[in-house]
DNA sequence: ACACTAACCTGCAAGC
DNA sequence: TGCTTGCAGGTTAGTG
């Protein structure tokens, strides 16, 4: 589901309501995610205050006064604000409970998620490249971290050492803009085009999130709303039908196991 | 260093 | 109707 509009969304939801609060409760009912889950966090983290929540890039951070957690959504998880003594759901993992009444639930039937606590830093933060809203992520960037590569451009934009937050729906639909093929090499793109791909995923990234994300299935943000930007989407799980500009059918191939759609005839 | 694959896990839709 | 197959938003560990 989450890809860094998913991500921020779910972080503007939740956080003016867990922010500053006191943690009182902290459950775990299913502790075997993509790690387990940090063993002993309730005894850790209960009695805590949060002093700052953020993103960096599909992470959720939760600041505590003493450590810090580190959240991954993976490919189906959410996180939701609900009322105290909500029907659980199945694959509720995780509940947190804050002294203002405040109960936020992790949701993952798949199970890709993390929700880990450490003193110090963690180490998925280390070797993560720019923020793709950032300045320093530019053209320049792209250009030159990709001279002499063979990979195709779409997992090249999709490496979170080229770029974070990057992921299939925005990477299909920022090539289809700037009129790349996905499976076109990465070394061979020039500094020009890579300055037209780079305006694009910014432009694409920025409007799924003020479209509050896209809804996938079940995505909902942190209030358990939907997204918009899936009425946005042009070549994204359209394969077979027809281009929204010239009108022919769009090609689907894979590209290092993920499904690519584009236009043969407006990407080159 | 780079390119590529398999793996983690459940749910759902399509096909037979 | 029911079974099987394939595919899904991400990331990492391992291979050559």
């Amino acid at each position: 589901m989450p890809e860094l509009p998913e991500v921020e969304t779910t972080l503007r939801g939740i956080e003016p309501a867990i922010v500053q609060q006191v943690i009182s409760h902290f459950t775990v009912r299913q502790a075997s995610l993509r790690w387990p889950v940090t063993v002993g966090i309730s005894e850790l983290v209960e009695g805590q205050r949060i002093t700052l929540v953020y993103r960096r890039a599909k992470y959720l951070i939760i600041q505590l006064e003493r450590g810090s957690m580190l959240i991954h959504l993976g490919m189906s998880g959410s996180l939701r604000l609900v009322q105290p003594g909500a029907e659980l759901r199945k694959h509720d993992h995780i509940e947190m409970q804050m002294s203002n009444g405040s109960v936020l639930r992790y949701h993952d039937p798949r199970r890709f998620g993390c929700w880990l606590w450490s003193e110090t830093d963690h180490h998925q933060l280390s070797h993560l490249g720019p923020e793709p809203l950032s300045e320093d992520f530019d053209a320049q960037r792209l250009y030159q971290l990709s001279r002499k590569r063979k990979i195709a451009v779409k997992p090249y934009i999709m490496d979170n050492n080229t770029v974070v937050g990057v992921g299939n729906i925005y990477a299909s639909e920022a090539l289809f803009r700037a009129g790349i093929r996905p499976d076109r090499a990465a070394g061979n793109i020039s500094l020009q085009r890579y300055t037209v791909l780079t305006g694009h995923i910014k432009e694409v990234l920025a409007a799924a999130i003020v479209q509050g994300g896209t809804t996938l299935r079940d995505f909902v943000n942190g209030k358990g709303e939907p997204g918009y930007f899936q009425q946005t989407l042009a070549v994204y799980g359209r394969g077979g039908e027809p281009c929204t500009v010239c009108g022919g059918s769009l090609k689907e191939i894979k590209l290092g196991q993920r499904s690519s759609v584009f236009c043969p005839r407006c990407q080159r």
